[in-house]
RNA sequence: GGACACAUAGCUCAGUUGGUUAGAGCGUUGCCCUCACAUGGCAGAGGUCGUAGGUUCGAUUCCUACUGUGUCCACCA
């Protein structure tokens, strides 16, 4: 008997598994290696500044349990690790950085800036890996990639150089996304909508030739009037035909604008006439290019009012929105102000509100790239579970629009795309090959200046699952484990990332990236509110991983894990006192399974020499693997891990550990006890992969590692539905000995009279073990046996001696206080029996319903009628 | 504004083609420190399955409307 404590100590065992990985790295994957194949994942690559939150710890274990369960089932199964260079995140840490030493990235230079930023990386960049790899992931670590890593930059000019070539990418000047505060360009989906209580200002906008007439346009944004180029109207508003053509004057600008018709404007909205701000509105900016209007910038990048905006330049927007305001006010041309409840857009990154900003920039056109991801998703490419979310998924495909991929920030792959003086642009994979371009044209040697902006950090991550595996270059990992197998996810980024992700596979690989993606989801705490630091509810899993060990923080995790997952401290409990359980149990099994009883196989075991018990408890194991098994195939963990808790504590610890209490020295009883515990750890051991590998190698020697043993194969032949039924049987009298006892404070020392009736199905040799069973479990040690109902007035009347209760099939009777109980419980079976049969002298049921239903419901009638007979006759024995 | 999801015990959720007396964990109450485990054991209490209709012999389950909650999408200024 090894030295093993009483209560598990996580902490210990979770360092000391850890450093053996670490040692012998049995997560590495080996490109055909196994029969069975290869079966990849590839982790949604965290942010390089990330640290580890309750959202990771729940992604994370999701996958390894799954590529812990693939690799257990004899696949070649590699779990790709990695980072996210996270532009504008990591750019963002950086800059506040030196912002404390009071100097700037501009102050700096980008190339100062650049080394200060690999800088960090160095220091900082591995602190979510290391925190993902304290979790238990048994991803591939030696394959770690990042998507700045050279061959991985390499990658991203390749695809862009080749969209470039197929016409898929190209340069303009559109209203984009842009944050004022990150100066830069966001694509559409970096720029979320979030509810805000606005204004709606109604202006007067006089007529050049009449300037007491005026028509009213409504806007949330007054300061934009100062760019506008137009007024609209709906052609075919009555109200507003005449005036198409005439010319307003723009008040404070005093530019003169004509009014013009377009469809787009709704009329039934605000006054029905729509200022039109080309410059800055994206919608103003389509009719400004229908109309051939005037593009009026009246903003510099960071949101300050530009010499456009007049006596207004120089204004923050939000300062200048007020000084419109009042401008307007005094000047008459204020009609009214309206509360206006709308979406603003802001930053993803920083919070600020967004301004939709004419720039120019590069853009992914999408409609290609979108009709094959959508042709592939019809066909079945990829698989989305839940099923809830494929709607969603193919919405985007349809209704996708180009995407913005230049980004005005310096960390980040450059794009490689080079300038010449005249005006003419060389996109190349490197600089040299510009150059040669550049040569090719113009025939001498010529001077080029590259684009200065970096490309959208998910532009690199759209090929994360093969540019991990090397590509462009052709090599076996990449034909091996390309494609892989399931993404999980948060559904937050189905579009920033999985869509794309589909777009790129297709693309560059022909292939559909991987086969299932699970949108899991979010976590949060007990009242609902998404984790956050901001909120100041977030739950630290490295805290929890401390107080409760890893493996319990895993357990809790996915067994509380159905849509959204509400976490508080306390719940991670559940997982500590299970680790515990398991802990103890195998201590329990070591102290009394001799070794030579400690076998390999349930087929060292005779199913022909086994108690009830034990081939109860081995046909329940069974089934618990057939169900596990396939609630993992299935994505369906909490399911799965609810299985294995129901059966190991309540199965084989309540039950079974206690029955056997008894007959430890049965070397039957003693494998059935190891082999099943090995099995469940074996079962476990995806879930919780510490504490399950320990406790197997007690078992099974050091030199074992449980994460390269077998998945366990259920064997038929011990499946035992009669075993089943008799323990039920069993289970049910126990039950009702002990409910009954602490009801009637019956002591070890009072007699009991039970009786069997001859057509419960128990064999004589069930009953023997039951008798058994039940000494053990209710410490009642005297029983009076007969064989049938009639039998019963001989223990009620003091056969065995001094009887003082008896068990007619189930119910331990105080035969002084239980006489009316007798009653009303026949009263209830017959009452119980009346209701079906007046079902089943109902024609409907009878003749619709299935027979085995009726069948069913006839033999029902049948027990609760025998059973209030039998209760009769209890009666007239007790009198 | 559009789409979707959810509503079952005090809390968090199961409930698998409609069919016995609707389950589990946590919490709670009572009794047990029984030599694997008090991070434990045994037993109990607690639900007219959101509301109103409909289909059916029968509805927590299917349909409709409503109410409430949540999520995603969105260029009505």
């Amino acid at each position: 008997m090894p030295e093993i404590s009483a209560r598990y100590n996580p902490k210990d065992v979770e360092e000391k598994r850890l450093k053996i990985w670490d040692a012998l790295k049995p997560f590495h994957a080996t490109a055909r290696k196994s029969p069975k194949g290869a079966f990849t994942i590839v982790i949604p690559p965290p942010n390089v500044t990330g640290v580890l939150h309750m959202g990771h710890a729940l992604n994370n274990t999701l996958q390894d349990i799954l590529i812990r369960y693939k690799r257990m089932n004899g696949f070649d199964a590699l779990w790709m690790p990695g980072t996210d260079h996270a532009g504008i995140a990591t750019q963002n840490v950086v800059e506040k950085q030196l912002a404390k030493e009071g100097t700037t990235r501009d102050a700096l230079g980008r190339e100062k800036f650049m080394e200060r930023l690999w800088d960090w990386k160095r220091h900082h960049g591995d602190t979510i890996i290391n925190q993902l790899h304290k979790l238990g992931s048994s991803c591939d670590w030696d394959r770690t990639r990042f998507t700045m890593d050279d061959d991985y930059s390499g990658a991203v000019r390749e695809v862009f150089v080749r969209l470039y070539e197929r016409g898929l990418v190209y340069q303009g000047s559109y209203i984009i996304n842009w944050c004022p505060r990150c100066e830069t360009a966001l694509a559409d989906e970096e720029a979320e909508h979030k509810d805000a209580n606005g204004h709606l200002w109604h202006i007067k906008y006089p007529f050049k030739d009449d300037p007491t007439q005026y028509v009213v346009v409504a806007t949330t944004r007054p300061e934009t009037m100062l760019g506008d180029t137009a007024v609209a109207v709906n052609p075919a508003d009555e109200r507003y035909k005449e005036l198409v053509g005439r010319t307003i004057v723009l008040p404070l600008v005093d530019r003169e604008i004509k009014i013009i018709a377009d469809d787009f404007v709704d009329r039934e909205f605000g006054s029905g006439a729509v200022k039109v701000t080309p410059a800055h509105d994206p919608n103003d900016f389509a009719m400004g290019r229908r109309h051939n209007l005037e593009f009026v910038n009246i903003m510099h990048p960071n949101g300050v009012m530009n010499k456009n905006a007049g006596r207004f330049s120089g204004l923050d927007r939000f300062e200048a929105r007020k000084a419109v305001v009042k401008a307007l006010e005094d000047e008459g041309w204020l009609l009214k102000i309206d509360p206006h409840a709308h979406a603003v857009r802001r930053c993803y990154r920083c919070d600020t509100i967004v301004e939709p900003y004419l720039s120019k920039q590069w853009f992914v056109k999408m409609k290609p790239l979108a009709d094959k991801a959508l042709e592939a998703f019809r066909a079945g490419k990829p698989r989305i579970s839940p099923k809830r979310w494929e709607k969603v998924y193919e919405n985007w495909l349809v209704e996708t629009r180009d995407w913005c991929i230049s980004r005005q920030i310096w960390w980040g792959h450059r794009i490689p795309v080079w300038y010449d003086g005249d005006g003419n642009t060389f996109c190349a994979r490197t600089e040299a090959e510009a150059l040669a371009q550049a040569k090719a044209k113009h025939g001498k040697d010529v001077l080029l200046k590259q684009d200065p902006d970096v490309l959208d950090t998910w532009f690199s991550s759209w090929l994360w699952p093969f540019a991990t595996l090397g590509w462009p270059k052709e090599n076996v990992d990449l034909k091996y484990f390309y494609p892989t197998h399931t993404l999980f996810t948060a559904p937050e980024i189905i579009f920033f990332w999985v869509a794309r992700m589909v777009m790129a596979g297709i693309e560059f690989m022909d292939e559909v990236p991987f086969t299932d993606v699970v949108l899991h989801g979010t976590v949060r705490d007990a009242k609902g509110r998404k984790m956050s630091k901001s909120l100041g509810n977030a739950i630290d899993p490295l805290d929890v991983i401390s107080e409760y060990g890893a493996d319990a923080l895993r357990f809790s995790m996915i067994l509380n894990s159905g849509q959204d997952i509400f976490i508080s401290k306390e719940k991670f409990e559940v997982g500590r006192n299970f680790a515990n359980k398991l802990w103890n149990a195998s201590r329990f099994v070591l102290m009394n399974v001799k070794p030579e009883a400690r076998i390999k196989s349930f087929d060292e075991i005779n199913p022909a020499e086994l108690d009830l018990a034990s081939r109860w408890v081995i046909s329940r194991c069974q089934t618990a693997l057939c169900e596990v098994s396939s609630a993992i195939e299935e994505y369906r963990y909490s399911e799965a891990e609810n299985t294995l808790y129901e059966f190991f504590w309540s199965t084989y610890c309540d039950w079974y550990l206690e029955i056997i209490k008894g007959q430890l020295d049965n070397v039957n009883v003693q494998k059935t006890a190891f082999m099943v515990l090995e099995t469940t750890i074996r079962m476990l051991h995806p879930f919780i992969p510490f504490v399950t590998e320990e406790l197997f190698c007690e078992f099974q020697g050091d030199d074992k590692l449980l994460t390269l043993e077998a998945w366990p194969v259920p064997a038929a032949k011990f499946q035992d539905a009669k075993a089943e039924q008799e323990m039920g049987l069993v289970i049910g009298l126990i039950s009702a000995i002990r409910n009954s006892r602490s009801q009637w404070n019956i002591k070890p020392a009072d007699q009991i009279g039970i009786t069997f009736s001859v057509d419960s199905g128990l064999s004589k040799k069930t009953v023997i073990d039951a008798l058994a069973f039940i000494k053990r479990l209710t410490k009642i040690s005297t029983f009076a046996f007969a064989q049938d109902v009639s039998g019963m007035s001989k223990c009620a009347t003091g056969v065995a001696g001094d009887v003082k209760y008896f068990i007619p099939l189930g119910d331990l009777v105080d035969i002084d206080k239980e006489k009316a109980r007798i009653c009303a419980e026949i009263a209830e079976k017959e009452k119980a029996a009346a209701a079906i049969d007046g079902r089943l002298s109902n024609e409907g049921f009878v003749s619709k319903a299935p027979a085995d239903v009726v069948e069913k419901d006839r033999q029902r009638m049948v027990d609760f009628r025998a059973r209030a007979t039998e209760l009769k006759k209890t009666l007239e024995c007790l009198i």
